[in-house]
DNA sequence: TCTGGGGTCCTTAGCCCC
DNA sequence: TCTGGGGGCTAAGGACCC
């Protein structure tokens, strides 16, 4: 469901069909007072009245776009001061997230109900095993496929794309050859026409490192690919991503589809309005670190998780990336526990430069109940009280790591 | 005034142990 | 005793996806 997002939001406000409309940014604030003086009646606010692209200040990127907004080069991911160039009159939305799980729920229980074999890829996206669905060969697929567009349509008013093929891999490439509104159906013997014409870049796990790489080693097209030996591709790629690169550009993908899944980390991460400097900022770095760690740790409560895996994530002004972590004896879900193994993270990573993000990770995650049932499950409370009781000190941090965010601990 | 946030998976390297 | 695999685990980085 390709701009699932951008389709929502046109659907609370009609008026704004048919111009160029970005969603991104994290200005909630006009969109709400636009709210609150309209009231329900959305539909009415005067396309002069939203705020626009050029009069936004941050360091957002754009989650997604019209397509009349698309027409004037702005895309997905790309920076708003940069889109602001490029097309300064588009209207400015803010993301909202609640709105797009509500549609979200909605369109995959419509899959469900239809096709009870649903894999779930993301807010917009599912995998669906047409195989044991009655009616799911009819027409190559089309037949379900359309059924389904219109009952999603029906309960949502959005569209979406369907591809339909003998494998996830061609499915997915499939979907994007009608887009934003169609089906396309993709057989074993439309390989040579319909898959080896495109660039290596449309394969799902080909990314930016891997088409520059595969450029330079003269391979555009799948069909290029295809070309090549496994052998050749395997010396280039490695062995893992180079047999899968052959087997991709020849349609063979035999993973299934995959209907429950447990989540591995949950993580939460900020950039800041300006850089921050470790001394200079110390006091505003630990409080939002603090918080942070109390995201987190809310996250896996609400969730019903605990994990041991405990990291942090520094991103520099030149974009590059540290991330440093530790694993615990025990499980937690504590936002102490995590703030305490977190800034010990801290402590081993490198300070000397200002920080444009900072982020918190708990992974090797565990389902409450069944980490309690094991006895994996740390009281850290306790711990905390023991160690105050017993007058336990923190080891001193070495003056080379200084300076730490370590005045909240 | 470039470049978000929340994830997954893979690779490499060091270490321990058998 | 020495050497040479491994397998498992942890930590760090990186590619990629929605």
């Amino acid at each position: 469901m390709d701009a699932f997002y951008a389709s929502a939001e046109l659907l609370r406000y009609p008026q704004l069909k048919g111009l160029p409309v970005i969603i991104g940014g994290g200005r909630r604030a006009e969109d709400e007072a636009l709210k609150a003086r309209y009231g329900d009646r959305l539909h009415e606010i005067p396309t002069e009245a939203f705020p626009q692209l050029k009069d936004y200040v941050g360091r957002g990127v754009i989650t997604t776009a019209t397509y009349p907004a698309r027409a004037f080069g702005v895309g997905s991911a790309m920076g708003m001061m940069k889109a602001a160039k490029l097309c300064p009159q588009a209207i400015l939305l803010p993301v909202d997230f609640a709105r797009y799980r509500h549609f979200s729920r909605q369109f995959k229980a419509i899959v469900t109900a239809m096709a009870p074999q649903m894999e779930d890829r993301g807010v917009d996206e599912v995998y669906i095993d047409f195989t044991h669905v009655e009616g799911g060969q009819d027409d190559h697929g089309r037949s379900l496929a359309l059924q389904m567009q219109a009952a999603i349509h029906a309960a949502t008013g959005l569209t979406c794309s369907v591809g339909v093929a003998p494998n996830k891999q061609l499915a997915k490439m499939a979907s994007e050859f009608n887009k934003p509104n169609g089906v396309s159906i993709v057989l074993e013997s439309d390989l040579q026409t319909m898959i080896w014409p495109l660039a290596c870049r449309k394969i799902n796990g080909v990314g930016p490192k891997a088409d520059a790489k595969l450029q330079a080693l003269g391979i555009q097209t799948l069909g290029d690919l295809a070309a090549k030996e496994l052998p050749w591709l395997v010396e280039n790629f490695g062995r893992s991503y180079g047999a899968w690169l052959h087997a991709s550009s020849w349609g063979r993908d035999s993973r299934p589809v995959v209907t429950e899944s447990e989540p591995v980390s949950m993580s939460r991460e900020t950039t800041f309005d300006r850089d921050l400097h470790a001394v200079r900022d110390k006091a505003e770095l630990g409080a939002i670190f603090t918080e942070l760690c109390q995201m987190v740790a809310a996250d896996l409560q609400r969730k019903g998780y605990v994990g041991r895996t405990i990291g942090i994530k520094l991103r520099y002004p030149d974009f590059r990336i540290a991330t440093r972590d530790h694993s615990l004896p025990l499980y937690t879900q504590d936002a102490a526990a995590i703030r305490h193994a977190a800034g010990q993270c801290l402590k081993r990573a490198p300070l000397d430069q200002r920080l444009r993000l900072l982020g918190v990770r708990v992974g090797g995650l565990l389902p409450l109940e069944q980490a309690l049932a094991q006895g994996l499950v740390g009281d850290w409370q306790a711990m905390r009280q023991a160690q105050s009781r017993l007058g336990v000190a923190e080891p001193k941090a070495d003056p080379y790591t200084l300076p730490l965010f370590d005045d909240l601990d």
